[in-house]
DNA sequence: CTGTTATTTATGTCTATATATATGGCTATT
DNA sequence: AATAGCCATATATATAGACATAAATAACAG
């Protein structure tokens, strides 16, 4: 809360701005004040209302554009925030304890679909790595990954069989780029097997393409247990 | 790009300092010269270094404290920004044409499933609506919604035979929290039905709890035709 | 040696001011 | 009526300096 009646910071600014925007004080669509004026009312300067309505515009409840004033979003367009955890990570904050194992670690050629997906040349070398994580020892993600050795030539020292590929990628590379795709898709025989799950059970399913400086690293599908979800407030 | 030799904007700054990690410069744990030394580097002012370090670290490449400095993140828990437009606006995207349709409306007792997970009075009135989205007349979206009245008692006035109730909803209420979920679930007969899509397919799913001061407003359950990917890029 | 206190230091934030830039609206021109 | 050019204005960003605050380190006391 504000100190009684000294300077407003830039958090107390940003609430009461939500406020008014939330009570219908302010309504969609309607322009606020200026900076200037809000300034004078907070008896702020303009820089600290402009670092306010900054951050309320970037977490969408307002938009900004010069000359023409800062106005309310009707439609909150607001950004969900999914936070992109090592799985060991999120497995540790459910308190329980995570296992890993390597099921297979194979050099091959691209298939096809992947040197398309992938932008590779004709049959490139891949290292093939699928893996399971476990939560106290329950299934907890079955993952399957194709890294391109031209790129991360490191990798082929890996054996992957402590750690999964993904804490060696998370700390080897800092990615540039990353596509980030989530869709349901149904267990075959051998997931099933893997997540311990009857075959045909609805599967939810993560896809990763991670690209450093434009050259693709590394494609995974991570295939989780039944009864995932992934969750978020905001 | 920056001008020629003049001072370097934020945005330079936090450019030249995402390379330097990305590069290999500063290490991960590592720590930063200080926002001085920075800003003497880069002919600066410390403000300006300090957003462009603040910036960074929102993005979650840096971990700054007080007094301990600034240190390059090991494994950066990046997050996925997921925007959550209207549908007609996200089908619209796609090029494609929106059409909705009215299934079900009906004023009912909330089932205690329901009161729990809203904390809603025992036997409460609810409204309760199912509707369709299609692209391109193809099926695009099964809704199930539950609303309060007593949170927002205009939706008893309103039938959602032209337009479906988020559109409403979200010109009407300021939503204050929003709980977000993602599964997978198995297509029952009735789901199968309505996505034109076969008993037991998977079913890319979305529970969306909406709060208004601390007040649960509606709960929606979206499943999402057979092939739907949510996707993101960073 | 241990626990407490004081000091130092890097970041966090605010103030005051200045310049840059996009753009809505006005005006003059075609 | 449409268009090009100009101007006023609100936001975008930069600068310089100050005080606040957390935390690592050093100094100190028991």
């Amino acid at each position: 809360m504000a100190r009684s009646h000294a300077t407003m910071s830039y958090r107390d600014i940003k609430q009461v701005v939500l406020e008014r925007i939330q009570t219908g004080i302010w309504l969609p669509d309607s322009l606020l004040p200026s900076e200037m004026e809000l300034a004078t009312e907070f008896s702020s300067t303009r820089t600290t209302v402009n670092r306010a309505l900054r951050e309320l515009a970037e977490e969408g409840y307002l938009e900004r554009k010069r000359r023409a004033g800062t106005r309310v979003l009707n439609s909150p367009i607001r950004k969900a925030n999914f936070s992109i955890p090592l799985i060991h990570d999120e497995i540790a904050a459910t308190g329980a304890t995570y296992r890993y194992s390597l099921v297979e670690r194979s050099l091959q050629t691209a298939p096809s679909w992947l040197s398309a997906r992938l932008s590779l040349k004709k049959d490139q070398d891949v290292l093939y790595v699928r893996c399971m994580h476990y939560a106290n020892n329950a299934a907890f993600q079955f993952e399957v990954r194709w890294i391109v050795p031209e790129v991360v030539p490191e990798v082929i020292d890996e054996s992957f069989e402590q750690s999964g590929p993904n804490d060696w990628l998370v700390r080897k590379i800092p990615f540039t780029n990353l596509e980030l795709s989530f869709m349901a898709t149904k267990a075959d025989s051998e997931i099933a097997d893997f997540l311990d799950a009857p075959v045909g059970d609805p599967i939810f399913t993560a896809e990763r393409i991670t690209w450093l400086r434009g050259a693709a690293v590394t494609y995974a599908k991570l295939y989780f247990a039944p009864g995932y979800r992934m969750t978020t407030h905001l």
